[in-house]
DNA sequence: GTTAAGTAAATCGTTGACAATCTCCAGTCG
DNA sequence: CGACTGGAGATTGTCAACGATTTACTTAAC
């Protein structure tokens, strides 16, 4: 009853929880972070309904539960729109994930397994041949993998999800991609440190590692988005969308 | 144009979006967080929609957006719950408050100015009398207050909207108010040295003494609990409703 | 006396339609 | 020539009604 059971789609109805509303709210979701939906633009109702054969009524439930989750603004009678993140917002973004992601390390240092570490080992090494390589394609996903699986070892699924949305709001920001040279080593020598850390056990460092890591990357994140902006002359303060996808 | 023009108050409706759907979701609240709608029971959607005089299209809405809060939880053709605290959530509440109160220290140490000093200092100061009186319903405020205007003075909203959805959450499981001797006082004491760290413009300082009080305030939270239920012989394992109020 | 099936009430999920509001464009006046 | 006023179109906010699913109760059989 889990697997499989490859159903006739219906059209794309009944997936998630057996109600629209959930259905549209990830189909948004995905319009969102896709880039199809631009940063700043207005969600239409009626449009979105239309195109998802559905009712006003799902979209407009998925669409709050999206305000309430950060990825859209509502502005009362004027609908609501795909938020549009500045400078601060991204910084503001970055230091809470800082926090949130040395939460994580003190929690893990306290609890996690040999087998666990080993995990993350292999991790760390798969990044070593991407760094190499140059390969932020690659390189990318993999450090996903690695903070979210310390991040469920904390076991504390509020902090897992409170990441999470950090995370989704952080894409609408859509300039990581543009990475200097050395950031993909530098980044991966500091999951190294995370790691000595958590093989210590050692909940202060796991903590300080973990912080600094993710506060170092806004300094790369922000020094490669200058250089750009520089580079770019004319109207560069304005959040630009320069994707490399 | 931009200002005045003291509109003649429609009846109660239009208070804070200008929509329903905002000023039943704030209804909502309150009667969750007031202990009317206790934990685990169901909100009806046509009730709640009769009550307030309204159609259950905005109630809905509402509901969708506490869910994602966290007050609430969605089943499926059943309907929406007020969600049930077991002891694994409280204390998942109360570590990721540890790190989002850590954090705030730590950012707020970096930037505070001397009257904003002077303004904890007056809190902490009031919370002494409160402590030495053994007064705990105005102890509490006070204490809230301290904390949230730390977390303000971070100047990082999601931070602060995350730590408001945390109390909200928190408050679901009514049992605070139940205190132990010389809690107030500890308690207190912690605040100070905060303050010290604060002043000191020391972050680590100020993330330790933070991330510890709130880890304090847990034990202190489940000493008076376990020794409630102790006390309270059968049936204690479950959540139960024990508020002083 | 206990269990199981069947039916009825209640409630959720969704829809389509109506009213209120806003946006945009044309027309007019200073 | 520019700024303001007016109305048409579009879009949001809200409502009442219709199926679908779940729950509770009654009834019958073992």
């Amino acid at each position: 009853m889990i697997d499989a059971t490859a159903r006739t789609i219906p059209t794309v109805a009944q997936m998630r929880d057996n109600s629209l509303s959930g259905v549209v709210r990830h189909e948004i979701e995905t319009l969102i972070l896709s880039g199809e939906l631009p940063a700043g633009s207005r969600v239409n109702e009626n449009a979105i309904a239309l195109r998802l054969g559905v009712s006003r009524g799902p979209v407009r439930e998925a669409c709050r539960a999206l305000v309430e989750l950060g990825l859209l603004d509502l502005i009362p009678n004027r609908g609501v729109f795909v938020r549009r993140m500045d400078r601060h917002d991204v910084e503001e973004v970055y230091d809470l994930r800082a926090g949130l992601t040395g939460l994580a390390g003190s929690l893990v240092a306290a609890r996690v397994s040999d087998a666990e570490m080993d995990r993350l080992r292999a991790l760390v090494t798969a990044m070593d041949e991407s760094a190499a390589a140059g390969d932020f394609r690659s390189f990318y996903p993999v450090n996903l993998e690695f903070h979210d699986v310390i991040l469920q070892l904390t076991g504390n699924s509020r902090l897992v999800k409170s990441y999470r949305a950090l995370i989704k709001e952080f894409q609408l920001f859509r300039t990581h991609g543009l990475v200097q040279p050395n950031a993909l080593r530098e980044s991966n020598e500091e999951h190294r440190a995370i790691l000595d850390a958590l093989e210590r056990r050692d909940s202060a460092a796991a903590y300080d590692t973990s912080f600094r890591h993710v506060l170092h990357g806004k300094q790369r994140m922000f020094a490669a988005f200058d250089k750009l902006a520089h580079a770019g002359a004319a109207g560069a303060n304005e959040t630009h969308n320069r994707t490399i996808e």
